[in-house]
RNA sequence: GCGCCCGUAGCUCAGGCGGAUAGAGCAACGGAUUUCUAAUCCGUUGGUCGCAGGUUCGAGUCCUGCCGGGCGCGCCA
């Protein structure tokens, strides 16, 4: 497996700096000029090595330089020029011909380019949406299904091994609430009065669902016992409304690996025996006839109720068991995705994680801000009960899967976001998916014009193609753009954040229209074509992967 | 009151671990197509990075305090 430019760039400069900086080795940082004079790549290593040995920065900066020059893996084969600059910069100009060599690197890895260097890491479950099943999902949960599955998507090509994790509250008050707001909707259809409680269910899914049982059972249902018929209204709508929140997901290419259901955890044992565990560590007390959990003292606010005095267990509970659960699965390292009303759980989770004997490092709760909707000028309410949101089918139907996931997917995670559906709307085509879309269309058209424009012509195998033709300044840029597509990877899947691989694919694609339009790809010189059309599968290989990492289809055509 | 998140162009948002002259899209205006897809490209206009201090060679980024917005603080789920 061979390395790309900035991996080989960036361990010459640790043995140039080594007797130098002494131990421990400062951290080698690369970064991309913004003013090309800067160099295609630019290192504050000397500033670094100056803040913490002391000495001049410059002159530290000028031994690096001589150590690089002199290093025959380094000067002629990757960069043709050093400066130092500034305060003392390092400036790195790197040699047409590296730059040549990893287009030809990304051409023979193809799809693996640059994700094999890091495999075998970690063990990760991902738990994102987990809605409950009492209503179809609404917008904010379609953030959170775009932004848990591209993460989830870019972790594995980071090397990561990751499992999809949903967990289904299918018990409880809020269920029997459900089933209980069902039943009397159907009530209603056979003309009795039915009064649906305040604080239960009133959206117009909560009647279909009433008719579609009256379809199937008649008026079965009114000669049966309350808790009896409560309970059957509760166990259909549970089922129904999750195999809806399933067929949503898939049709917005989203799949979960494992689904753990409430109902089934809490039968299994677990919750009692990981109590008795806390108990075992003197984590558990009583105090008016409840049972608390030392959170305190352990970085909460204060002591949590895990039993309530009436017999009932909190939410809290459960919760604490199924995250013990996941670290004897064997995860080194829980993810889970929140919803801002969850933010003050994030404290006595980590308390809980604590208690358990897990590290902090290996539990991360991410809040995944909600999105506020608007309708031109006019803010939408957001109510699962009182039936008042837009639904996530809504959106997708309306603004497409693509666009949509795109767009949760292209903003930070734990921002605020304002959303115009009427401007999402009638922009569609605006969206930035469709200017990174166009990329692949436009080169999968060259591969169709090849034969028009030059018959009896066959691209040469890719090795056979003399990348040295590609001279111009627009191509340079391009396949550094190219290769920056690994450390995209690895940033995004570090911070968690799949917005930095929507920045980089604009990016990509901008150098990319650009040159298509200053280089004709297409031309007389065989040669010439050859080496394009290399440059251009290039391209078309990385956008095919960075939009699979959003779960973005990419088009042959548009 | 306490805690978490946010505040960057008219709007929506980017700005790895502090780095050189703060960016993109949309909107507005002006150009480019006998050419491989114009869903594109080029140019112009647009900024007190909420405010005030601090840290240092250097701050949109780190620290402190304010101001403004969102959310959470229950033996609810």
């Amino acid at each position: 497996m061979r390395t790309t430019i900035r991996d080989r760039i960036e361990s010459a400069l640790g043995e140039s700096c080594r007797g130098i900086a002494g131990d421990p080795a400062p951290q080698i940082v690369l970064e991309t000029p913004r003013d090309p004079r800067h160099g295609d790549l630019a290192t504050n290593l000397a500033l670094r090595i100056a803040r913490e040995k002391g000495g001049k920065a410059r002159e530290i900066a000028e031994q690096i330089a001589v150590a690089l020059k002199g290093n025959s893996n380094f000067c002629p084969p990757l960069c043709e020029r050093i400066e130092i600059a500034g305060p003392g910069f390092i400036n790195l100009f790197i040699a047409p011909q590296a730059l040549q060599g990893e287009l030809a690197l990304i051409l023979s890895e193809g799809d693996r380019y640059g994700a094999s260097a890091r495999e075998g890491r970690a063990k990760i479950q991902l738990e994102f949406v987990s809605a409950n099943p009492t209503g179809p999902l609404t917008v904010a949960h379609g953030r959170q299904a775009a932004v848990g599955d591209s993460l989830a998507r870019i972790l594995s090509r980071a090397g990561y091994s990751v499992m999809k994790e949903y967990y289904l509250n299918d018990r409880g008050k809020q269920i029997r609430l459900l089933g209980h707001s069902t039943l009397q909707r159907y009530r209603e259809i056979f003309g009795q009065k039915a009064e649906i409680p305040d604080e239960g269910y009133k959206g117009s899914y909560i009647k279909d669902l009433a008719e579609r049982v009256r379809v199937r059972d008649g008026d079965l249902w009114l000669r049966a016992g309350e808790e009896e018929a409560i309970a059957f209204f509760s166990n259909c709508a549970v089922e129904e409304i999750t195999a809806g929140i399933v067929k949503d997901l898939a049709d917005f290419h989203v799949a979960f690996d494992h689904w753990t259901r409430e109902r089934e955890f809490s039968e299994s044992g677990k919750i009692e025996t990981c109590i008795e565990f806390l108990r075992g560590r003197d984590l558990i007390y009583e105090k008016d006839g409840a049972i608390w959990f030392r959170t305190e003292s352990l970085g909460d606010d204060k002591d949590r109720v895990l039993v309530k005095s009436d017999g009932e267990r909190t939410y809290f509970a459960p919760d604490i068991a199924y995250h013990r659960d996941k670290f004897e699965q064997g995860f080194d390292r829980v993810i889970d995705f929140w919803g801002p009303d969850h933010h003050g759980y994030v404290a006595r989770m980590r308390a809980a994680v604590r208690a358990l004997g897990y590290s902090d490092a290996r539990f991360t709760p991410v809040i995944v801000q909600l999105s506020t909707l608007f309708r031109g000028a006019q803010k939408l309410s957001m109510s699962t009960r009182a039936g008042e949101f837009i639904t996530l089918r809504e959106l997708m139907d309306e603004v497409g899967v693509d666009a949509t996931r795109y767009f949760f997917a292209r903003m930070r995670t734990e921002s605020h976001l304002n959303f115009d559906l009427d401007l999402a709307k009638k922009r569609s085509n605006d969206n930035p998916v469709y200017y990174v879309q166009y990329v692949h269309a436009r080169v999968c058209s060259m591969y169709k014009k090849l034969n028009e424009k030059k018959p009896g012509f066959s691209l040469p195998a890719w090795e056979n193609v003399r990348f040295d033709l590609l001279r111009e300044r627009e191509e340079r840029d391009l396949i550094k753009r190219l290769s920056d597509f690994p450390l995209a990877v690895e940033q995004s899947a570090a911070a968690l954040e799949p917005n930095l691989i929507c920045n980089y694919m604009e990016d990509l694609a901008a150098a990319f229209h650009q040159c298509y339009t200053e280089h004709t790809v297409i031309s007389e010189d065989d040669s010439l074509t050859a080496a394009r059309m290399g440059l251009a599968e290039g391209v078309r290989i990385i956008v095919r992967n960075g939009l699979d990492l959003l779960g973005v289809a990419a088009p042959e055509s548009m």
